[in-house]
DNA sequence: ATCAACGTGCGACAATCTGCCACATTCATG
DNA sequence: CATGAATGTGGCAGATTGTCGCACGTTGAT
């Protein structure tokens, strides 16, 4: 469908291209026409030819971090809803990019519905708004341990330090969830 | 000295008696005036007769969140400088208060001239460090459960069933203070 | 080969934490 | 005022975690 000059352009800036492979897949998924950085210059590239409405942008980062980008977006569309998804959230990185001008922030894992619920907390559109439920503490814990275990190529002590969990403990939920995917 | 026309007037909205005594003391020394209350309802009180320039509220007391007063005070004095300051700091939290037009926000405990320095900074810069390491699992949980108690407005209850977990279970875990971020 | 440093898997036990049930209040509403 | 919903506590048995300790592999340097 050619709804090109109907369709809101979301723009995704995230170094974990896995991440924002499926994300995007969500999105396109839902009629907007998305566009992927893996990184802040790279998306500052595509700024030429691409004016986002929504945008979501990472952190840590390779080079500039996703924060630098809240100005260039705002000055190119002021109307643009920007929310900051990140795996290693804090407050006060939340504080300024608010103050930048970020319309909402987020720390990693979080989901599509999520994530568009942030974004379209100031959209006219009541159809879809309480359906979603939050994830569990449960499975949360476990997508941020899978993904700071990769970080660490596998590494169980290194994980169980930079996660200030025991070594003992890692090992124990490790072992009673073995990887498996479900929804 | 009596420059009671120049001073600025600072507002402490704490229900922690000794804190609030030790800080107002602090900030007159350096040539405020200053006023203390205990609640955010005493706080409205006060504001009848006292016009803040500068102000600390904190979030958790008995009665209403100071989070509410920030309107308030931000209609009587447009200019008023706010500084969240809380032991129960969390992203989203700090994320609803600088949308509210807090000027920023610092977990405690903070030391008299973080928070003045907080109160005085003018601009904020995209340059801010970021975090090296991942959020703890602790810390990541804390981080959701704010969240979603913040989009049930507060309702323990409601939180509780949305996450799955036990009512009795989250009021435990919400009575203690978050995990402390670290670097 | 040997030593040192590190990561891993696992047993054991105490300290905590959780899921549940009960009960007294408080609060908003019909 | 009756009623349903929330909330703050207390108590308990069972599940989970924090710690220690020990036995192996690996890897690198001596």
């Amino acid at each position: 469908m050619d709804t090109d000059s109907l369709a809101l352009r979301f723009l995704i800036v995230d170094d974990d291209e896995t991440f924002s492979r499926v994300l995007s897949r969500a999105i396109k998924r839902r009629g907007y026409e998305t566009a992927v950085a893996g990184s802040a210059e790279q998306a500052l590239e595509m700024l030429q030819t691409f004016t986002p409405d929504l945008a979501t942008l990472d952190l840590k980062m390779d080079g500039a971090s996703g924060i630098t980008l809240i100005p260039r977006l705002k000055a190119l569309n002021p109307d643009i809803r920007i929310l900051i998804l990140t795996g290693y959230a804090s407050i006060s990185t939340a504080v300024e990019a608010i103050k930048l001008g970020a319309t909402d922030y987020l720390a990693k894992p979080a989901d599509t519905d999520q994530i568009l619920a942030k974004l379209n907390a100031t959209e006219p559109d009541p159809d879809i708004e309480i359906a979603d439920k939050p994830m569990s503490v449960g499975r949360l814990e476990w997508e941020h341990i899978q993904k700071v275990l990769t970080e660490h190529d596998g590494n169980i002590s290194a994980t169980a330090r930079a996660l200030g969990m025991h070594r003992r403990t890692l090992q124990r939920k490790l072992q009673k969830r073995p990887v498996r995917e479900e929804h």
